[in-house]
DNA sequence: GTAACTGCAAAATATTTGCATCCTT
DNA sequence: AAGGATGCAAATATTTTGCAGTTAC
């Protein structure tokens, strides 16, 4: 929880450089596979894992359990990441991406919401043609 | 995807049960903790993907990756899970549970849904108190 | 120089599979 | 008795941890 002085890596770059070019949500087998040469298994694992506390990216986590990475809005962190928009996962060409629509949510008063997590499935318009 | 003949057997009706008892999502290790005497940890997790394949549960995947299982609605099936409804996880009790709400979705027209998946962490009435 | 970061090996978890045996139909 | 279901062991993932060596600051 108590976060730690962060040093600026070749590694985490790396990381870094590959979120911002890829328009889509990251998981922690497509980084292997793409810096999976210049990089540790684990040091990937735990680049994603820091950058999730630091409020850089946030998790998604697809319906087969896999956790996915996308690139956060400025205002998260650690505590809370506004992540209230919709995911949207096509199933033909298999990517998560964040998408700008926002969920109304209206549960009753007497819960508390602290997070929230949508994901939807189906086809991309790239795949519906 | 061919769906084979069921039988009935002890180990699933017990499985049955507990979910008809618990009005929650169950996870593998819920089961395993309340029935892991009576039958082999590799059976309840059979039971559970045969279970999600005939549309008698529909899984729910946690924020920390873990699938969770809840009592299906009658029309479910294999190929489609009418689960567009939301499910909240308390995070004092760490239930999960579905919701009756359901979430009014508007995609562009270029997007096809087919499936959706609503979660929503915070503190439920019962630990709201 | 200090402490964060990385790499490697190994440990800890989680899930699936092969196969012999048992049980439902 | 045919074949679905189970138990057990072992194979596969998947993720985390310990620790020594490296590197950013």
């Amino acid at each position: 929880m108590a976060k730690t002085q962060r040093r600026q890596t070749k590694s985490q770059k790396l990381v870094l450089d590959f979120f911002n070019e890829n328009d889509q949500a990251i998981s922690h087998e497509m980084l292997e596979k793409a810096l999976g040469d210049k990089m540790n298994r684990v040091t990937i694992y735990r680049i994603l894992n820091r950058f999730e506390e630091d409020g850089i990216v946030h998790k998604i986590v697809s319906r087969d359990g896999v956790a996915h990475f996308a690139r956060c809005e400025s205002d998260c962190n650690h505590d809370h990441h506004r992540d209230n928009h919709i995911h949207f996962r096509c199933t033909q060409c298999d990517t998560i991406s964040c998408m700008e629509q926002t969920v109304a949510l209206s549960l009753p008063s007497s819960y508390t919401v602290e997070n929230t997590n949508f994901l939807v499935s189906g086809v991309c318009p790239k795949c519906n043609k």
